[in-house]
DNA sequence: CCAAAAGGTTGATGAAGATCAAAAGAATAC
DNA sequence: GTATTCTTTTGATCTTCATCAACCTTTTGG
């Protein structure tokens, strides 16, 4: 599970992409900055950091870990029972910022691991502080970014809680699209990245694998969706979206970047 | 349910408690503020609010709702499907922020519902920006408060994602033990208040009323815990705690108090 | 290219927990 | 103080999903 172990510092090269050219910043999906915000992350931005597929970004219970800007590529953020059942709490996509739930010089409660190659802006932990302490502005993006992502796991508490199998599958498969969508400029004819196993869909959505399996064959069998060479395609939103009980246009609200 | 689904801003009684004597301050698992910031916070809060138990606080769906501080009391905050299934995505206790979840002029993606007579202390929307503009410290705060609160939702996910109905219990009930004790003085002896009714711990949980109800009855009668009286007593938390799979000494961090 | 590992698929069986039904206490309303 | 509603409790039955066991397919490493 855990092939790519490695210690994220010791493998740092890549010389720092220029925060005012980052391709991200180019998406509708993102807010434009004034050039003062971007000068001070670009100030507080540390270096690039390129992890293959499966390796540990933050280890479960670390200690003062960094801060990260997923650049590029898929993560999840996740906590296990020492038995080792394991609960995915959230998909990572470019553009999250990683590491404001540890308060300073406090154990991260979660892990967070790659699904693909993946590069992450490393910032050092003191700079949630810096950010608020000389741009209000910045300040109040990461609270509200903090505050998006807490309302992405309270969706998915619901979906856990309350949502049978087939329902939390369609949600997933939904809010997942929505959000890979939101990256790129077709998904209607190309479909989005699909990094997940199902061993990963089952560890988000509180299922067995197997379960898991059954109910994704049964949904794609009756036309609602495919996945196949890592791509997600939907055939039939609207059955989906009857299924998950999601209205609405869904589409993710334009966010700040850090 | 919602016998008192009175719209908050019409019972607008209550002289503004002064922040600085706020009787949660002097409690230790506050932390201490500069006076700056306790002028700041005086000066954005609007008034008192007392709202009877079974209240709606935030209708789910409400749009510009206001920012509010739990001073006293117990509330939830829940989301439903549309055919009425209901989770309870977390507990809420004085000092606990409300709010922040919701972007401006975007409608709340929960609802917010009182569990005892309550009171709040309530801040226009645009607060949120006032604070960080006029205190760094104050935003970072909040982000440090809104962290915390996605750490607890992250828990609670664990729990219905992948523990049993009696670990799911025994980790709710340590918890809210923990954050109830951490609001007074003794706990041990005289126990916590415990304002739900099991109905309330099974939306919280993911779980059906009869089988909270039989798993609850199990666990007393081992001997771990008691309730009664709207209160909560722990009679075994070793052994709790091991059912739960929960280790250390889960004290609630030091928190700033809004 | 082959072996080994990882991931996907399917059937059979079992158990945790949901649903149904009914009743007994408690709390509240008038 | 009696009726009504809310909450708790318990038993019986049923369903969803977990677990077990294979087997197949695809990818990866050497």
């Amino acid at each position: 599970m855990t092939s790519n172990a490695a210690t994220p510092s010791l493998r740092a090269p890549a010389a720092v992409v220029p925060c005012a050219q980052c391709p991200l910043r180019s998406l509708p999906l993102f807010q434009a900055h004034e050039a003062a915000e971007l000068e001070l992350v670009q100030s507080l931005k540390r270096r690039d950091m390129h992890l293959p597929v499966g390796s540990t970004l933050i280890q479960e219970g670390q200690v003062d870990a960094p801060l990260y800007t997923l650049q590029k590529g898929w993560a999840f953020r996740f906590k296990t029972l020492s038995d080792g059942r394991r609960q995915i709490l959230n998909f990572l996509l470019a553009g999250d910022f990683i590491g404001v739930q540890q308060k300073m010089g406090d154990a991260a409660a979660h892990g967070v691991e790659t699904l693909t190659d993946a590069l992450f802006c490393v910032f050092q932990r003191d700079s949630l502080w810096e950010i608020h302490r000389r741009s209000p502005s910045m300040g109040f993006n990461v609270t509200w970014l903090t505050a998006h992502e807490e309302s992405l796991v309270d969706d998915t508490l619901l979906s856990v809680g309350r949502r049978s199998a087939e329902e939390r599958i369609a949600t997933l498969l939904i809010l997942l699209f929505k959000r890979a969508a939101a990256l790129q400029a077709d998904a209607g004819a190309s479909g989005v990245p699909f990094p997940l196993t199902q061993q990963h869909v089952a560890d988000a959505l509180g299922l067995s694998l197997v379960h898991t399996n059954k109910t994704l064959r049964k949904l794609e069998r009756r036309g609602l969706h495919h996945i196949g060479d890592g791509r997600l395609f939907m055939r039939d939103v609207k059955a989906l979206a009857r299924l998950a009980d999601l209205y609405g246009d869904g589409r993710p609200p334009v966010r700040p970047l850090v």
